[in-house]
DNA sequence: ATAGCCGGGTGGTGA
DNA sequence: TCACCACCCGGCTAT
């Protein structure tokens, strides 16, 4: 039985449904960062096309997929719609390209395109199917863990995810550190000195992570945006 | 000066000529595996849509991968033509979507689609380019053509990045949140109820967020039991 | 002898 | 996946 857990973001794509009617078990929970999770570590976000060229505008792109690749081995990306469409009406179209180039070089992160959902669903379901039968590529890393819940939206999965989003930490030293102060709570409140005592964690950063949890918010000088916020702020 | 060596095959296709006028230089040479070498490790192999349709079916587009991936440590692939007009006449398109997914996910080749002779010459240059860019001066240049602000380095975009990866918590509350309590500090030590006075923020949620971030971490429930490093804090 | 300094190797992060 | 860089550790020096 294959298995495909869904973000409940998702829900309303029509995709699920797709899924269901091939004969995919569709669970939904609420994921963090991708919109389908294959195995452990096969995880796939899709995009629509409109969106994935705001997102190269707007520098979410890099930003998500920064967060794919350091939550799973191996990440998928899908994008979804007519491309030539898009060619046609920006006349950034170069810097999409880059943007593409980009995420296929610096993040060795695959992307498959798609026309519509319907193509989306066969192509999530083929990766699921692929990746139950019988790993003929003999890599170590795809551990065809199915059965085993991603269990993304347990405790110390966001514990964890949390703590990653601190600048110099990965997967690794987050958990050091959880392990070492025992929640993110300690984390957040701990000295220089303290955070320097794990291992893999030095002076220098410590302190830039103190710095950063610390320091003042101070948003964007002279955004438009800022002053809405200020004056509802104010009336506080 | 950025080189680019060209198999001699390639010599009729026009891309050559187009990245003379780019202002590439073009060295012919017979390279027996790939179309293009940038550089000792980074080698592009061009193919024509219909060709890569028809290698799909005949085998030869996995002997090709192989040895390219044998023999480059950074193989791309360019697919150059309308991918809409081959879904249309071919009706086993999925075996087509099938070696693309396995291309990316066996091979780990990075797949780029072209409309024509014109934008290959693009890529192939932007790549050349940013090669020749990134093994020289390091990571300076971020070649993405966004105006916008792609730097995490900033405090406020970090403060904001930490805040966003609370569950519930997007771009917009987390600003108001850092608006609101002045910096992470304060929002990791905040109570339900402060939290909750935030707009769009409830007491179930922010009561959710106070019990993760205050959650002793079990990184496997019901096994083994956790070291006492908590105790070792204490005597500081 | 011990404490602090330096330099090479490495693991982990970030893109 | 790959490059880079802070971190770690072992060795050396000098008091």
């Amino acid at each position: 039985m294959v298995r495909v857990y869904v973000d409940e973001r998702e829900r309303t794509s029509g995709i699920p449904n797709i899924l269901k009617a091939m004969g995919l078990t569709v669970i939904f929970k609420i994921l963090s960062i991708a919109d389908y999770v294959i195995s452990e570590n096969i995880a796939i976000e899709r995009k629509r096309i409109d969106d994935f060229v705001s997102s190269v505008f707007d520098g979410r792109l890099f930003d998500q997929a920064r967060r794919l690749c350091k939550a799973y081995d191996k990440p998928i990306f899908i994008v979804e719609g007519d491309l030539n469409y898009v060619k046609r009406i920006t006349t950034k179209w170069s810097s999409i390209l880059g943007a593409l180039i980009s995420l296929a070089l610096d993040f060795n992160l695959p992307i498959i395109f798609t026309s519509d959902t319907r193509e989306t669903a066969e192509v999530i379901k083929y990766i699921a199917l692929r990746e139950q039968k019988t790993s003929k590529t003999g890599k170590k890393t795809t551990i065809i863990a199915v059965s085993k819940k991603p269990r993304l939206t347990e405790t110390h999965e966001w514990q964890e995810y949390i703590v990653q989003s601190l600048p110099y930490i990965g997967p690794k030293l987050a958990k050091r550190l959880l392990e070492y102060f025992g929640s993110v709570h300690k984390i957040f409140n701990a000295s220089v000195s303290e955070l320097a005592k794990v291992e893999g964690l030095g002076e220098k950063r410590a302190a830039e992570i103190v710095r950063i949890i610390k320091a003042q918010y101070m948003p964007h000088p002279g955004s438009k945006r800022l002053r809405k916020l200020t004056s509802f702020l104010e009336e506080k």
